[in-house]
DNA sequence: CTGAAAGCGCTAACAA
DNA sequence: TTGTTAGCGCTTTCAG
């Protein structure tokens, strides 16, 4: 039988009133030391735990946060998924707040009615949803996703610079002819790490012909359909650029079934950090995305506000970061 | 600002008592049209969500459900854990119960205080808490391990007969020499696996020496390792059981790597039916496990016994399914 | 330092 | 079909 204790049982068998069993639950320090002890002995007899309904009715706030995941196919087999799941989780164990977990297409508003706060992991065709939180006087945050028209926080990572920065590394190396398999373009990181590379290329004279974009979705489905098509062009790209590690592995997968090697017949930049990138053939060059981390800050973000802070950061940009390994070289000539 | 607007804002303005703005919330049928009409028009007016925190601590139930991830090394990066995290997210999505998210590294017990139910994604290193959970009165759920000495449901693959399946097609294909890249073997599911597979061997009089079993991890790295030790060996293994389907896809790499083919050279079986391992060069042949609809499965149990049907089935063994696709063949003579 | 009492927003008898 | 009323378990004034 689910017969909880509740906060009188504790309270009869110390022999004194709720209140101060609130008070020591809630380490409020007007209790005296005999009262405090004997409140102790009381919620430890009855394994007491406090009804957090009840509480959260009483105090009239909420400190759990929701996460929304939209339900973008393949979002969820993703690095990308997994590391903000991973983080988040992580951040509110530590700040022991709940975290209550919606899968979202985006189509109906979501319930801020039960959370403190809100994550978006992300904004894709579910902007509606953010303006509706936000609307409800529920305090959000999004991930990677700059959102300069809404009264919103987001951290996300310079996708832009991060672009530039692959592109870069690659002319910096001698490569005239650079190729690049996208992200799925309706997301903002996407589009901003194809303008980056694209911005940089064109800024260093360097062509980048049609066939040498394609367009992909994250997915190592469509990494390996990009490889096949590179390696078949009568002048294929002595470099590649995947905007995710996981489509990075699988071109760097197609060239060494073609017999080909890389750095040496073909350099290769990712963009993640993917610790899965380490200990294949041959370690990736990408570009670093703190993922863990952005999750963590905005958690940390949201603890503040919820708990009436009004000195947290609402804007965080970080700054990508190159991280070179073994996957790239000068291209033979 | 947050200011909700409540039952009562909702009563007044329907010029109804607030039991009947909680009968129209509740689809209770016993109100006339006119004054649902007027509710629905308030409601709308106020955007009202009910609170559930109040709900919930007047129905005296909570229809919550936890989910328990251990953070044992790399499961996070798993199909297995995202396929469950999906799975249990949908089916909450849909049952309309809340999804509260818990990573443990096992120490110290999960506070059932706030969920209906809760589920354990596997049990490592975490019995207590199960043991603990159970003690509450709370309903427990417990995915791909049986217990059978505890009063909890579980919903489980046979993973004995998984080994066995694998080993059996591998057989009667004419192999003799097959070599298996474990699970973590502190894993029931790993331990079984591999059981599963010793005993078929065994059965069919099939050797299996010690340098043909590679205690993994279901981790990548580990799969990377043990295909590389297995190729070295002076007389290697016609065909290879991993005993997932991530560790079989860097099986299958490295095995391309080194110039040989699968099935060709080397035939190779995994575990999972992920279907990322449907579009690589070679769609590999596995053992299914239906993880997601294990997760749903463990949900629907939960929401049955939350709502007082006393009709849930509480064991339940899948039998695992072999899905023959193009890694096997028989071995070159 | 302590406790009585008034809610928090909602549900569920019970009467009408 | 409707409304009155008594809680659910807790926090928080406010007196003492």
């Amino acid at each position: 039988m689910k017969n909880k204790p509740s906060i009188n049982d504790v309270a009869r068998r110390a022999k004194v009133s709720i209140t101060t069993v609130s008070r020591v639950i809630n380490n409020i320090l007007t209790v005296s030391a005999k009262n405090r002890v004997r409140v102790e002995e009381a919620v430890a007899y009855y394994k007491y735990r406090p009804n957090i309904s009840a509480q959260r009715l009483a105090r009239g706030l909420n400190n759990s946060v929701g996460l929304v995941m939209p339900s973008y196919p393949g979002i969820f087999h993703s690095f990308y998924a997994v590391e903000l799941i991973r983080g988040v989780g992580h951040a509110c164990e530590v700040l022991r707040m709940d975290l209550v977990f919606h899968i979202t297409n985006g189509s109906n508003p979501i319930n801020t009615n039960n959370v403190g706060g809100v994550i978006f992991a992300d904004v894709i065709e579910n902007r509606k949803q953010v303006e509706g939180a936000l609307a409800s006087g529920t305090p959000c945050v999004v991930i990677n996703h700059k959102i300069d028209d809404l009264d919103v926080g987001y951290i996300a990572v310079d996708n832009t610079l991060g672009g530039r920065a692959a592109a870069d590394y690659l002319v910096s190396l001698g490569h005239k002819k650079v190729a690049t398999v996208t992200g799925n373009l309706t997301t903002q990181a996407g589009a901003q790490r194809l303008k980056g590379f694209e911005e940089l290329l064109e800024e260093k004279g360097v062509p980048l012909p049609k066939e040498y974009v394609y367009q992909g979705d994250y997915s190592r489905r469509c990494a390996r359909v990009a490889a096949e098509q590179f390696l078949k062009l009568p002048n294929p790209p002595t470099a590649i650029f995947a905007a995710s590690d996981e489509m990075a592995l699988e071109v760097m997968a197609v060239i060494f079934e073609k017999g080909l090697k890389v750095p040496g017949d073909i350099s290769l930049v990712g963009f993640d950090d993917n610790p899965a990138c380490l200990f294949g053939p041959v370690a990736l060059t990408t570009v670093k995305q703190p993922l863990f981390q952005m999750a963590e800050g905005a958690v940390k973000y949201l603890h503040t506000v919820i708990h009436g802070g009004g000195t947290a950061r609402k804007k965080t940009i970080l700054a990508p970061e190159l991280v070179v390994r073994e996957s790239c070289s000068s291209p033979k000539k």
